[in-house]
DNA sequence: TAAAATGATACCATATTAGTATCATTTTGT
DNA sequence: ACAAAATGATACTAATATGGTATCATTTTA
């Protein structure tokens, strides 16, 4: 199973890029250049990361994205929740009937509680953690 | 994103009827009534238990299926390695010459790291613990 | 005022997940 | 002996998610 999409890892690598860049604005061009990813696949993720308040966007000439918080306020689990949907167990069809035990049922209990610790340990991962990660 | 999909949801049901039924023979068709679950995906599933040492089978007319190995040595991990392959990170596209900083990716090590802590997470949940949640 | 940017949106290709269907083979209870 | 009750093997289909393209409209500013 894969942790992360490759959605989630473009913009990762896009807002690394950006906060390295110190408080310019940098265009999608530049992004593409310098990180060789597919043109249009990349401006469509710019533009969700725009609506979900992660970047902000300059329209015109010598506009392109900045962030819109701060490097330190970006977590990994808030782009994996954009672009892979937020945690979740399985679904514990009970239109189905299923889980005979009703009410509490094992597996859910025990996902939930895992759910949480894998939350916990993404949540420090942010863009500014990754940016400073190797001196370059 | 979801942690757990049907096919591993549904082994982890059959996985569970199948340790408290003691330690009968379990045929197919009884796990098919009890956990309301289509046939033909149902016996799919178990076949590859059986296959990858999960399940024992037993074939002809009062045959099916018990646990291979204890319950408490049937961990959760196993089964969503099987039915969803291995935790990965993303793939770090080293062909497309993607990552600037060549060598050692900032989010390739933040993530191995976190893998790790999933795996740990999930290793505890086992049938047994799963059987034994709730009393019944 | 044209060039350089983003916004909106619709579309396509592929892979994964979920589920179905069919027939062969084995075993055993009567 | 033999039919019934089970699993084995395998091929197929449907739905959804992922990854990616393409096009045109709009905004800004040098």
């Amino acid at each position: 199973m894969k942790l992360i999409t490759k959605n989630t890892d473009y913009a990762v690598r896009a807002l690394i890029y950006i906060s390295r860049s110190g408080k310019r604005i940098v265009p999608a061009s530049e992004l593409i250049d310098a990180l060789v990813v597919p043109r249009p696949f990349l401006r469509k993720i710019l533009q969700i990361l725009n609506k979900k308040g992660v970047l902000k966007s300059y329209k015109g000439k010598s506009g392109g994205f900045e962030l819109a918080r701060a490097a330190e306020e970006i977590s990994l689990v808030d782009l994996i929740e954009i672009f892979q949907g937020q945690f979740t167990l399985a679904e514990c069809l009970f239109r189905r009937k299923i889980c005979p035990n009703t009410g509490t049922c094992a597996l859910r209990n025990s996902l939930s509680v895992v759910e949480e610790k894998v939350v916990e340990q993404l949540k420090p991962i942010t863009v500014k953690s990754l940016a400073s990660f190797n001196g370059r």
